[in-house]
DNA sequence: ACACCGATTATCT
DNA sequence: GATAATCGGTGTA
């Protein structure tokens, strides 16, 4: 079933980054259709997470999104040349995310490969959350998109098999005790 | 296998 | 002016 509003409008963030494992990661985008299973994702919990963009409850033109009600798209640029996406959760005024992380490429997998550079390994098409997006065509256009089937949306149909590992969230060292919270999931499929 | 580091620019202070 | 929820190439082993 195709994930919704009410869905991603839990309020426990840490529960729907790891509910997302497995779940599959659709976009309609430029034309194209692709697919992925997604593998790696990291809960951001709203203002009293230190690696959160909103933490301390800080509002700006780029986490203005993350107050909206959830079920709508995260979407900011990173490094100077990366796009990163969450998926914002919780309801209205609640800045929780999840960031998805990591993808095993399910359909539209030459385009995901054209996108990517044709000597980029299938393992690697979309293993990390820049490579995620660029592989699905995802960019700054969709900030603040509701997440409904056609253009990028969720579904997921029951429980994984496998092992889902729980770790500390990567790239946030300056987040102080937060560095240390076991809020990035990882399936070992 | 692993460590190091340069690229590149929107966003925030 | 400094920072950043990354990536991919290079170098050592």
């Amino acid at each position: 079933m195709v994930l919704d509003q009410n869905y991603f409008q839990q309020d426990d963030v840490v529960f729907l980054a790891k509910d997302l494992i497995g779940s599959r990661f659709h976009t309609q985008i430029d034309g194209a259709y692709c697919v992925g299973v997604v593998t790696e994702t990291e809960a951001y919990e709203g203002v009293t997470d230190k690696a959160s963009h909103a933490y301390g409850g800080k509002f700006t033109s780029r986490t203005a999104v993350m107050y909206e009600p959830g079920g709508i798209a995260y979407i900011y640029f990173c490094y100077g040349m990366h796009f990163l996406f969450n998926v914002v959760t919780a309801k209205r005024g609640t800045p929780h995310a999840v960031l998805i992380r990591g993808m095993i490429p399910l359909k539209g997998i030459q385009i995901m490969q054209n996108r990517r550079g044709p000597h980029i390994p299938f393992r690697e098409i979309a293993n990390g959350p820049a490579k995620l997006t660029k592989a699905m065509g995802i960019d700054g256009r969709y900030n603040g998109t509701l997440l409904e089937e056609g253009h990028i949306w969720f579904d997921k149909s029951d429980k994984i098999a496998g092992h889902i590992e729980a770790t500390k969230r990567i790239g946030i060292d300056y987040a102080g005790e937060d560095t240390f919270l076991p809020y990035r999931f990882v399936w070992n499929p």
